[in-house]
DNA sequence: ACAATAGTTAAGTGATCACTTCAGTGTTCC
DNA sequence: GGAACACTGAAGTGATCACTTAACTATTGT
């Protein structure tokens, strides 16, 4: 369920750039249109709504269009991949490093 | 303490190559040489040592080189620091959808 | 009907990416 | 000393990126 590389490939290239990740930081505060996201960035409407595709095509964000306005909202199953993966390989360090530990600690008892 | 922009970009963008994403899966098993890092993978030992510097830069891995080994191994405040910044968007998102929630559920209740 | 609004699409540009090959450097083993 | 080993660095290449401008569509307000 979503765990495939290629997924995994759009969603942290989409979180890569820091233009997406402002607009992945003000939908998390609730939806909003191409323009207010477009508001706060220094550049060309074009280039926010290329942003919005990547995003959009990342699985991160989805889209509606009511009449003219395209709402944006976030879509935090994907947010929850990524941020799986993640977890899951500093886990399985952590708890290596504590296994590491407690042989240590045992063969310092067995001295 | 490691959560500025650039240093995130760094991250995601490092995350966002399957070949690198799998080097941090190997190392998420234990420390490995650029050669055991290699050995999986599709391309040549240089293209290797190129995403090693990669994930060094962007403070995923540590190296270390003794004699003519370098050893790699995971950084898990790196992967936190990540982890993180995608916790904190998903829990804003799903904390206004509860309290949102909250609110249908008490103006239903005085309707 | 007309103008303003909200977004979309296409084409182009310069920068960065993910490799490659090839020619090194330093290290260990015999 | 010399061969094999484990990388390392530089240069080049074709693909992808993050934009831009400009022309366009569809919707809404007067």
């Amino acid at each position: 369920m979503l765990h495939d590389p290629a997924q995994l490939d759009l969603m942290f290239q989409a979180l890569a750039d820091p233009a997406r990740r402002q607009m992945v930081d003000r939908l998390s505060r609730g939806p909003a249109s191409v323009s207010q996201l477009a508001e706060p960035l220094a550049m060309s409407l074009s280039a926010v709504v290329q942003h919005l595709n990547v995003l959009e095509a990342s699985g991160l964000i989805r889209t509606e269009k009511l009449g003219r306005v395209r709402t944006c909202r976030i879509e935090p199953q994907a947010l929850r991949a990524a941020e799986h993966w993640i977890n899951e390989r500093r886990l399985a360090w952590e708890r290596r490093l504590d296994r590491l530990g407690d042989f240590l600690a045992e063969t310092k008892d067995e001295s």
